[in-house]
DNA sequence: GAGGCGATTGGCT
DNA sequence: GCCAATCGCCTCG
């Protein structure tokens, strides 16, 4: 288990920790391979607007869930920092629980079960039930990292806004990447 | 109350 | 590469 101050500093801070750090849900995940960071005063977040009721978590403490629908129809899991920030988790190696996973995507393809933000929500079997939950409590667990990573950097995918802000971090020379890093 | 858009994905051309 | 799916939030009236 992560030592409980591992969420109390800003987001990219950790969105770059958290690379190697392995995630369950109900016993089902693995490594984190990507993430991106989403700051408080950053135009693409979610909190730069101020309260709603669907960012309600992101205004509370660090070390909980943040969970939102994206274009009505996929979920994103978000870990929140303090302050009024997040991580967003892009990606995870898929290593236990396989067959949930598989079971929920519809696909047993390896690559293709946790490689967006979107796919290992549904692999994970994440929803609205997990948006606040602490992140130090069943159904989470949260592992550090047994090895460290060679993590990669490069700019947000998918915003419109600060789409220059390099902010995205992931495992350099992983198969399960949303989508792989440009070389430098 | 209507209209536009988004931190995505999968299917089709 | 293009595009639809589909819902919550924001803006404007």
């Amino acid at each position: 288990m992560l030592d409980r101050t591992f969420f109390e500093r800003d987001a990219v801070t950790v969105a770059r920790d958290l690379i190697g750090i392995e995630v369950l849900i109900d016993g089902v995940g693995g490594p984190i391979v990507e993430t991106e960071a989403y700051d408080v005063r950053d135009p693409a977040s979610h909190s730069f607007g101020g309260p709603t009721r669907r960012n309600a978590v992101l205004f509370g403490p660090s070390g909980h869930a943040y969970i939102y629908r994206i274009y009505g129809l996929h979920w994103c899991l978000n870990f929140v920092c303090a302050p009024i920030s997040a991580v967003l988790i892009r990606a995870i190696e898929p290593r236990q629980g396989l067959e949930a996973m598989a079971q929920r995507r519809g696909t047993g393809d390896p690559r293709q079960l946790c490689s967006g933000p979107g796919k290992l929500c549904q692999a994970l079997a994440v929803d609205r039930a997990l948006d606040g939950v602490p992140l130090d409590a069943p159904p989470f667990e949260l592992r550090p990292a047994n090895a460290p990573r060679a993590v990669a950097v490069g700019p947000r995918i998918g915003i419109t806004r600060a789409v220059d802000t390099p902010w995205r971090f992931g495992e350099a020379n992983s198969r399960f990447l949303s989508k792989p890093f440009a070389r430098s």
